[in-house]
DNA sequence: GGTACCCCTGTACTTAAGTCCAATGGTTTA
DNA sequence: TAAACCATTGGACTTAAGTACAGGGGTACC
C-alpha cells in the first residue's frame, strides 16, 4: 500500500490539532470545495456540523470522491445519525474529538476494508434486519431462480459482478487468479444464457416487482 | 498490544494450512470442547460447517468466551448466514478459505475494534434499517438526482446502457456513430463520477423508490 | 472404475470498452 | 460578442472482457 492521502472536509477554518497529529500531511477542504483527488489511496473524512445539511453535503461529496472510502466525524455521535451516514455510503462513523491514536485506528480499519461502527449501532441494524420479512425479500425474485443454477463459487462471483466489481478485484478478493474468475464468469453467462456482465448485473439487481 | 492468542473452533481434525500460516501458534478446538482461555487478547474463530447447528454452537461458544471477539468462518459465505452470525454477536464474517494475508487483515480489523463484513451485507442492513425513516423523505438519490445532471442525448445513452445495450447497438438505434456514443458515455462517467457502464447500470437500476 | 461435476490455472486470441488529443458547427447565456 | 455548453466525429491508443483450447486435482454418484 503506497502513501495514503487524508482529506478532512469540514466547515472549520482549521483542522483540530488531533487530526493533524494523527495525519500530519492531511489536507483540509470546505464542503462543496473538494479538490481534485488522485486515483487511489485516499481516505476522506467528513465532519458533520450543526447548521449544515449533512445529507445534501454528503451526497454531493460522494459524487466528488466516487468510491473512495469515507468516514464521518461527529462532535455529538448518535445511532440515528450514524445509520443515516452509513446509508449514504460511509465506511466509518466516529467522534470528531477522538484521540489521534483512535483516528489512526479507525483509518486503518477502514483502509483494510473493515467498517467502524459502535456495538449498539450494529445491534440495531441486526435487529432491524433479522426479521423474516426483510430476509425473505432480500434476493430479488428474478435473481433467486437464476442464481439457483450456479455453483457456490459462481454465485460468489456473480454477486461481486452484480455489485460492480472487475475481474481483477474479484480475483484479489477471492484469492484466485483473474483467469479463474474469467472461467467462472464465462460459466455463469453460459448457465444463465446471457452475454456479458452488464446483463448479469441487470438480472441480479432488478427488483422483485412487488 | 501484547501477544494475541488465536483459537480456531472447528469440527475439522486439523486446521487449514492457511490458518496456521497466518497464525503459527493458533490453537484448534472442537465445538463444545473449548479450552480455558486467558483473560484477554484472545481472538476466537468459529467455522460453520455443514451438518452442524450453528446457532446452538455459537451461543454455547459465546458463553464460553464471554466478550472476547469472535469471527465466523464459512466455506460458503452468504449474506443471510452472515446476518444471523452478527445477530449472535460475531465481529466478523469471512471465507474459511481466505488467504493467510486476508485472515490477518480481518484479525487486525476486529482486534482494533472494527467489524468485518462485506459491502453487500452492509447495504442490506442499511436498507432494512433506514428505509422507512430516511428514504421516505429522500427518494433515491441514485437515479433521479444523477440523471438530472446529464444532457438530453447523454440521458438517452445512459438509459440504453442501463438496459444492457452495447455501444454499437446504441449507435444504430440513435443513428449516430459508435464513436459518438463513446463520447457521450465518457461524458456520463465524468459527470456521475463512475468508472464504467456496469456502475452506471447499477446506479440507474437500483430501486428508484417506486 | 467411469462419468459428471466443480475448482483452479495457463497461453493465446478477438473484440468491446474507454481515454486522449483534436476538431466542427449549433445553441444558450451573461 | 465572447464564453460555455451541446452534439458530432476522427484517429490512435490502452486495457478489460470474453472465448477457444487444454490441462490438473477433487468430490460425488452409479
Amino acid at each position: 500500500m503506497s502513501k495514503i492521502k487524508y482529506v478532512f472536509v469540514t466547515s472549520r477554518s482549521e483542522a483540530l490539532p488531533r487530526w493533524i497529529e494523527a495525519f500530519p500531511g492531511a489536507v483540509l477542504a470546505l464542503p462543496g470545495k473538494i479538490p481534485r483527488l488522485p486515483a487511489n489511496d485516499v481516505l476522506v473524512w467528513f465532519e458533520i456540523r450543526a447548521g449544515l445539511d449533512a445529507e445534501t453535503e454528503i451526497k454531493r461529496l460522494r459524487e466528488a470522491i466516487g468510491t473512495r472510502p469515507l468516514i464521518i466525524l461527529s462532535a455529538m455521535p448518535n445511532d440515528d445519525e450514524a445509520i443515516r451516514t452509513f446509508a449514504w455510503g460511509a465506511k466509518g462513523y466516529c467522534n470528531a474529538h477522538s484521540s489521534a491514536g483512535n483516528l489512526k485506528l479507525v483509518a486503518n480499519v477502514v483502509l483494510q476494508g473493515g467498517l467502524w461502527l459502535g456495538d449498539s449501532l450494529l445491534q440495531r441494524l441486526i435487529n432491524a434486519t433479522a426479521r423474516p420479512a426483510v430476509l425473505a425479500s432480500a434476493p430479488a425474485a428474478g435473481s433467486a431462480a437464476a442464481i439457483a443454477k450456479l455453483s457456490g463459487r459462481e454465485t460468489e462471483v456473480a454477486r461481486a459482478v452484480a455489485a460492480g466489481a472487475q475481474n481483477k478485484e474479484i480475483a484479489r478478493q477471492m484469492n484466485i487468479t483473474e483467469r479463474t474468475v474469467k472461467a467462472h464468469v464465462s460459466s455463469i453467462f453460459d448457465k444463465l444464457n446471457i452475454r456479458d456482465r452488464l446483463q448479469l448485473a441487470i438480472l441480479l439487481n432488478r427488483n422483485p416487482t412487488t
